[in-house]
DNA sequence: TCAGATTATGACCGATAGTCACAAATTTAC
DNA sequence: GTAAATTTGTGACTATCGGTCATAATCTGA
């Protein structure tokens, strides 16, 4: 028996090269410029020897993708140990999201490449793909904020929980895409730095979606 | 001197064939997946011949990009006879934007692909494409709506015109293209039809960024 | 009519993703 | 221990891409 496991673990190690492999060559190339010859050459190996363990260059993305989702959840609960309202938890998924963006731009550079919301959020289980699986609970956990942040009087009431939910959530990880896509141009172009416009973000939505404590919520 | 007028005339109705023929073949295969092979097919040119007309592949896009430009300019025009205030002057963009993404979704497919904050604010000079002259005129036109909306009393007064110009606009843009990418699926998707889900996009950057009647203003 | 410019082409280049017949290595069966 | 079977690997291949280039056809002005 210790044969299949030694077998079962090269596989798995040689997997594992390939994919570090991958995503470097991703990282230095991107997506598109990324050549599948350069990523065999990376992992010692011949171009076709690649496809004994992916079954396509999407394949490869999907794994590197799978593994980022994992730290994004690490993350998150990492700056949020207790459960708090509503808000607060919305606000800790912002914040993993922005320090992913920030801190760890070559895990984010992978999240940035799919969108959250090309998914259904409705058939939980027709996911093919360990990504698409992890993104769904992901979009799970955005909702239900919504929804525990509007009983629990920390979100605005008259807000539609689901609809806000999908749009905030839209609005924030296509404009942290577009930052990390231009992240050095961002400061010149701009004036700003990237920093300080995802602050701004975050003030306008929260703004506009917290019930602020003076006024009256129904 | 009818000879030269008719060469011209040739030549740029020529060029706007195979613009036209560009045109299709970017619609029905995508960015990436059009080649100039089907194109010249398209134009019963061979490929190189195109290269007469256009220095690349990008160079088509480019042109494409501000025959746009130019319709969303008309569109605003149209909706805006009579300069008013600075936050009526937004929506109009808004409205414009939008109209573009619904009624002229083949229109949208091309501005959706840039992205409006990739080119600096300041060195307006220096674009080199029709294209990029036009997006910067585009952007200042936003920039001083909000600067105007401040000092009207229509936004908040304790907004930085600036950087909610940059913010905001990038928001709007980016959900407005990954809205048109994804047309047919939101719906099932999400649950919300894609005017619903801009009408909800609307109300929460308007209730943001907006003086209200009641409150003070300073 | 004929030189010179314009317009057009097919053949070609280097690169890509992916396939396939075949070979080497390794495990299993006897 | 050896032969069969399976796994792991490869180089050569296809088809396609964006782009170039020598060459040819067409048209213009003198």
């Amino acid at each position: 028996m210790g044969i299949l496991e030694r077998k079962i673990r090269e596989k798995t190690t040689r997997k594992l090269t390939i994919l570090q492999c991958a995503r470097e060559s991703f990282l230095e190339n991107g997506m598109d410029a990324a050549s599948l010859q350069d990523i065999a050459q990376r992992a010692e190996l011949s171009k076709a020897a690649i496809y004994l363990y992916f079954k396509d260059k999407t394949d490869l993305l999907d794994e590197l993708l799978a593994q980022t989702l994992e730290k994004l959840d690490g993350l998150q609960s990492e700056t949020l140990p207790k459960p708090q309202n509503g808000l607060e938890e919305l606000k800790s998924w912002g914040q993993a999201y922005t320090r992913l963006c920030l801190e760890f731009p070559d895990d984010f550079y992978f999240i940035q490449l799919i969108d959250i919301f090309s998914l259904p959020l409705n058939d939980l289980q027709k996911t093919d793909t360990e990504a698409g699986k992890l993104m769904n609970q992901f979009k799970v956990h955005i909702f239900s904020a919504f929804q525990k942040g509007i009983k629990d009087g920390s979100l605005r009431r008259d807000l539609d929980g689901k609809k806000s939910a999908v749009v905030i959530s839209q609005v924030f990880s296509c404009f942290m895409r577009q930052l990390a896509a231009l992240r050095d141009q961002v400061k010149t172009n701009t004036g700003y730095a990237p920093e300080e416009l995802i602050d701004h973000l975050f003030e306008i939505l929260i703004y506009a979606i917290a019930h602020k404590p003076g006024e009256k919520n129904e």
